[in-house]
RNA sequence: GGGCGGUUAGCUCAGUUGGGAGAGCAUCACGUUCGCAACGUGGGGGUCGGGGGUUCGAAUCCCCUACCGUCCA
């Protein structure tokens, strides 16, 4: 990540501005942006490294939903898996809890701390300092800098770390009395069940009776806000093994996180973060649009509150390119627009809303966080159209609960099911509070007991379905690689220049195991120590090819390339054998490589095309690039038009024809950006970037394998175009021969089209033929019905009177459903009143229709005369009373149904 | 990853133990009117998401699958 969070220039400066107004200032509330200044600019006196917020989205780690802590960015370095290029560093960090497990959500808005998106400040040691610098700047920092009485602060420390303990004494003016041990609940700390852990130590401020609970034993631990916990110091000592044995690390390390928007309230002396400078200018945009002032009643002040915090959280995970969806992170991004849209309507506001707020968000925090200035539109977009689509799902979810309503009042009952109110909100994502405000307003209640039942059901659910086996074999397999690339780095990549080159074998791996041989006919994986494979990142697919040593041919199906850039090969031993140590020939298969580097040169193409002809907005969501095609997913809201697809082709193309040179630099990630090249949301950059360039057209961060110049791609089509998810489309195109053979295979079928029909505008031949059939259709139609209608006259003279009724049963062989039920409706017109059975043959069953008049239905039921006929021949059938349907297999047993038909009506009637 | 709901005419949707695919809007023609709105009459428009199964018979029941929605992890 880039470094250098503030230039030092301008810290001198503030600190001259602050050494003149110092008297005043202290006295004075200081303002949040000094709060934070100044946090960094003390550890920088102290020769930290200050290191810029990583997103918050963190990059390679699947483990956490988002980064929820200042230290999340320096895990691999207390991992040990990476080496950090400074030793101490000092960060505020953009923190984000919602979603994982510690999600506070349901509490933001009605406390006075919980918020999803916060400010974490940080100091961090890898190996340097430890316990005794940690307290000693912590104490300084607070005491000194910020002013906090010292007689109101109070230290809690694991009670078994002593040292913890006597270092606050010693180093302090702390008294033995506000030193308070606390158990491992509350101050031992882990990352995980594995890996380094140590107790820790927070600091805690009095903040007087009047905040507290008023409980008589509050004391400090109390989760009331009277001692309020400011600041932790962790102090990583020691390595958990799987049986939960602590050993000592070699190097122990600090970890510490200081709430930004926490000590902001207690430096301005207010009971709540919201009330601090931080949120002030958020919150009166709020009440400004929506015209309800914030502090006049309690329940409107937690929709305000909610919607405050929310909006800077949407508007941060909105520009590091995150988009509402149904699952994962994506999910959490649309329940937190949700939330925020249920409370604007309490607040009653009745439109898409929340989009105006964006702009007060980055007026309060563009300055210090610039990347929420750059797709502000975008943001606003996804909004609007998220909170319009939320809309709908309430209108829909309302008509459900009226009508249970309805129905509920008209059986005089007054409480709602807790499985219905469940129904609403788990299919129709209907929220409870608004199904218990409807009630109330019908004078009914909500079963929440049930609900809440119903609730646990579901959870359980989801966790029973969580502990599958493969989580655990890829958790196995990505620790052995952690391992593989802390001892021998990672892998070096040749490929740019070479797709022929020598290299040693490093490490092989059969069924997620370490195995030092593979043996002929084995499949498994191999590290070399460099190649010129391209493992599959940035959308290209890995290299395939092989690897040969004297003896031996292996072939390389695959290739990936993992967080540590090891690039690991899959491989299936086709002769001899493979082993460590064992120097090997590697030949990637080339005309594969150079079909993908074509794909990729031309993803590169489409990006800047369709940034060009759609706009800004559009941001690369996704690509696929392989030797065959290549799928480009990208954030756009409406179908591209014909007339833009063809205009991106034609750019494309247009390009292409120029024959523009490819060219790649290697620069910084700052510079690079500011170099103007497009960077992705979800890669992972070096310090030292490769920027890909299409001379005056395109310049993009990658990492990926390029031609030299643009004529090398060839003719450039796009094959589809489509919706993937809300906001996202997907294009799939096709280049050179590919192209070229797509592109015949539809002129030929066109020809072949044209041949057939025997025209030279086979279109519009193909108009007039359709409508011709249509016509003819009808015709056949017409004719059949008359000719039904002639036959049925001649079958009128068999009707015969049964019990003074007309009764008429007719074979027909070759009838379908359709045609028998139209036969017996001809029928019954001739005949008027009456009972009518038809049989007809057709692919080797019999089937029967039987027919009563309206007027008949009382005395004859067609279904079970139906019946009759059929036990003949174990038939089956049924139908209504004036009609029924039926069929039996055994053809020859026709004649005996309609016999039966008529001994039927006659002991019936 | 696991639930639940949906997919029927251009659009919005109905379709009740499995037995003739419907309504409203839109569209077209004709009528009414000086004309328009409105109205009247008639017509066109459907692989009932796709595939398999059960059944004499499936929009309807079962299984698989795609897509959309929604909740949980």
């Amino acid at each position: 990540m880039g470094r250098g969070y503030l230039h030092r220039a301008d810290l001198r400066k503030q600190q001259t501005n602050r050494d003149h107004k110092q008297r005043s200032k202290s006295q004075e509330k200081m303002k949040s942006k000094e709060i934070r200044n100044r946090f960094l600019e003390y550890f920088l006196s102290k020769g930290h490294e200050l290191v810029k917020s990583s997103p918050l989205i963190p990059k390679n780690d699947p483990t956490i939903p988002f980064t929820n802590a200042g230290m999340v960015q320096f895990k691999n370095y207390f991992l040990g898996a990476d080496t950090p290029p400074y030793t101490k560093a000092a960060s505020c960090q953009k923190c984000m809890r919602a979603g994982g497990k510690q999600s506070d959500i349901e509490n933001v808005g009605f406390t006075a701390r919980h918020h999803t998106l916060f400010e974490m400040l940080g100091n961090f040691s890898f190996g340097d300092y430890f316990k005794r610098d940690a307290i000693t700047y912590a104490w300084e920092l607070l005491t000194e800098w910020f002013k906090l009485p010292p007689e109101r602060l109070y230290v809690s420390v694991y009670e078994d770390d002593d040292d913890a303990a006597s270092l606050w004494l010693e180093h302090t003016s702390i008294p033995r009395d506000r030193v308070v041990p606390l158990t491992a609940k509350d101050n031992f700390w882990q990352m995980g069940d594995t890996g380094p852990c140590g107790p820790c130590s927070e600091i805690i401020i009095d903040q007087g009776v009047s905040v507290g609970c008023g409980k008589d034993d509050c004391k400090v631990g109390c989760d009331c806000d009277r001692y309020l916990e400011l600041w932790n110091l962790v102090f990583m000592q020691y390595d958990k093994d799987n049986n939960g044995i602590l050993t000592p690390l070699p190097k122990p390390s600090i970890d510490t996180g200081m709430g930004l928007e926490r000590i902001t309230a207690v430096l301005q002396h207010q009971p709540s973060n919201f009330d601090t400078d931080i949120f002030a200018p958020i919150i009166q945009a709020i009440s400004c649009i929506t015209g309800v002032a914030y502090g006049k009643n309690k329940r409107q002040d937690s929709s305000i509150r909610v919607v405050a915090d929310h909006i800077r959280s949407l508007t941060f995970l909105l520009s590091e390119g995150l988009i509402p969806a149904n699952d994962g992170r994506g999910y959490v991004l649309r329940r937190i627009i949700r939330r925020s849209s249920r409370h604007a309507r309490l607040l009653g506001m009745d439109r898409a809303f929340l989009c105006n707020l964006v702009e007060p968000v980055i007026e309060a925090m563009g300055d210090i966080y610039p990347e929420i200035i750059m797709d502000r539109r975008r943001s606003e977009d996804i909004l609007r159209n998220e909170e319009e689509r939320f809309f709908r799902t309430l209108e829909k979810g309302t008509e459900i609960l009226e009508e249970l309503v309805g129905s509920l009042r008209s059986s005089n009952q007054n409480i709602i099911h807790g499985k219905e109110a469940f129904r609403l909100y788990d299919t129709y994502g209907f929220p409870l509070d608004l199904t218990m405000e409807i009630a109330r307003e019908n004078d009914m209640t909500v079963d929440e007991a049930e609900f809440a039942q119903e609730m646990e059901k579901q959870k359980s659910r989801g966790k029973a379905s969580w502990s599958e086996e493969d989580k655990g074999l890829s958790m196995l397999v990505s620790s052995l690689y952690t391992n593989v690339a802390r001892i021998g780095g990672e892998t070096y990549f040749l490929g740019y220049e070479l797709l022929e080159s020598e290299a040693e074998v490093r490490y092989l791996v059969r069924d997620s195991e370490n195995v030092d041989i593979l043996l002929e006919g084995q499949e498994g994986e191999v590290i070399l120590d460099k190649s010129p494979f391209y493992g599959e990142s940035g959308g290209q697919v890995g290299d395939t090819g092989i690897i040969t040593t004297d003896d031996a041919l292996i072939e390389v199906t695959d290739t990936k390339k993992t967080a540590n850039n090891l690039i690991i090969h899959k491989v299936v031993v086709k002769r001899g054998q493979i082993s460590v140590s064992e120097r090997v020939s590697c030949r990637v298969n080339e005309q594969d490589r150079r079909s993908t580097m074509k794909n990729h040169s031309a993803t590169h193409l489409l990006h800047a095309a369709l940034r060009n002809l759609l706009g800004e907005h559009v941001k690369q969501a996704g690509s696929l690039v392989s030797p065959t095609r290549l799928r480009f997913d990208f954030t756009h809201f409406y179908q591209i038009s014909a007339g833009d697809k063809n205009a991106i082709e034609d750019m494309v193309n247009d390009r292409i024809i120029e024959n523009l040179p490819i060219n790649t630099h290697l620069m910084d990630l700052k510079d690079a950006i500011d170099y103007g090249a497009t960077a992705l949301f979800d890669e992972k950059y070096g310090d030292v970037v490769r920027v890909v360039e299409v001379d005056g057209f395109s310049k993009e961060l990658c990492g990926g394998t390029h031609c030299r110049a643009t004529g090398e791609l060839g003719p450039f089509v796009i094959v589809s175009e489509g919706s993937i998810a809300s906001g996202v489309r997907r294009i799939e195109a096709l280049i050179g021969r590919r192209a070229l053979t797509y592109i015949r295979k539809n002129t030929e079928e066109l020809h072949a089209i044209a041949q057939t029909l025997k025209s030279e505008t086979p279109l519009e031949k193909a108009l007039a033929l359709s409508k011709r059939l249509k016509e003819l259709e009808k015709e056949v139609e017409r004719l059949r019905h008359k000719e039904m209608a002639n036959e049925t006259a001649g079958h009128i003279d068999s009707v015969v009177v049964i019990n003074g009724n007309k009764a008429l049963a007719v074979r027909k062989d070759g009838l379908d459903q359709k045609g028998l039920r139209d036969f017996a409706d001809r029928l019954k017109e001739k005949i008027g009143s009456g009972i009518i059975l038809v049989a007809s043959t057709l692919d080797g069953q019999t089937n029967f229709i039987a027919m009563v008049s309206k007027d008949l239905t009382q005395r004859y039921d067609a279904g079970r005369v139906l019946k009759e006929v059929l036990s003949v021949a174990d038939g089956r059938g049924g139908g209504r009373k004036d009609m029924a349907q039926g069929g039996i297999k055994q053809t020859e047993k026709v004649d005996a149904a309609i016999s039966k038909f008529y001994e039927t009506l006659k002991s019936a009637g």
